[in-house]
DNA sequence: GCAGTGACCTCGT
DNA sequence: AACGAGGCCACTG
C-alpha cells in the first residue's frame, strides 16, 4: 500500500483542533465553540477544550482559544495561572476585565481566515 | 458497548 | 444578576 503521509491530515478531532490554534495569528484570540463550528462540530466546544487539555505543555499557543466571553477559563491548567494572561499582554492582546480579553477587537474566526 | 469525564453553551429559577 | 441543571460531543477505561 502506498504510505500518504501527510502532515496535514489528521486522524482523530484532537489533532483536528492542534491544527487550527497552531493557525493562530499572535495577537489574536479565538473561541472553543468557533473552533468547533469550523471543523464542522458545532456542539462540541467542550471537546476542544479537552484537546487543548491534552496538547498543555506543547508548543501550542493554546492561551490564544478562550470562551464565549472571552474568559480564560483554562488558565489553571497552564504551569502558572498567570502565564496565559501574561503571554496574551505581551502579544498586545488588550483585556476588558480581570480574566476576560476583548474579544470583539482580537477575534480571530477560523471558518473566516482559512479556507 | 456502557459509563465517566470535561479549558463549553444555554436556559430556567 | 447569580446559581444550578441539562445537553451536546469526542476520547478513555
Amino acid at each position: 500500500m502506498m504510505s500518504r503521509e501527510e502532515p496535514e491530515a489528521s486522524d482523530s478531532f484532537y489533532e483536528r483542533v492542534w491544527e487550527v490554534v497552531a493557525e493562530i495569528p499572535r495577537g489574536r484570540v479565538t473561541t472553543y465553540g468557533d473552533i468547533a463550528e469550523y471543523l464542522g462540530r458545532r456542539g462540541a466546544a467542550r471537546t476542544v477544550g479537552w484537546a487543548l487539555n491534552e496538547a498543555a505543555g506543547s508548543d501550542l499557543p493554546c492561551h490564544r482559544v478562550v470562551n464565549r466571553n472571552g474568559m480564560l477559563t483554562g488558565k489553571k491548567y497552564f504551569e502558572t495561572p498567570h502565564v496565559m494572561e501574561e503571554r496574551l499582554r505581551s502579544e498586545g492582546v488588550a483585556f476588558a476585565a480581570e480574566n476576560r480579553v476583548d474579544l470583539e477587537a482580537h477575534r480571530w474566526v477560523p471558518s473566516e481566515e482559512l479556507s
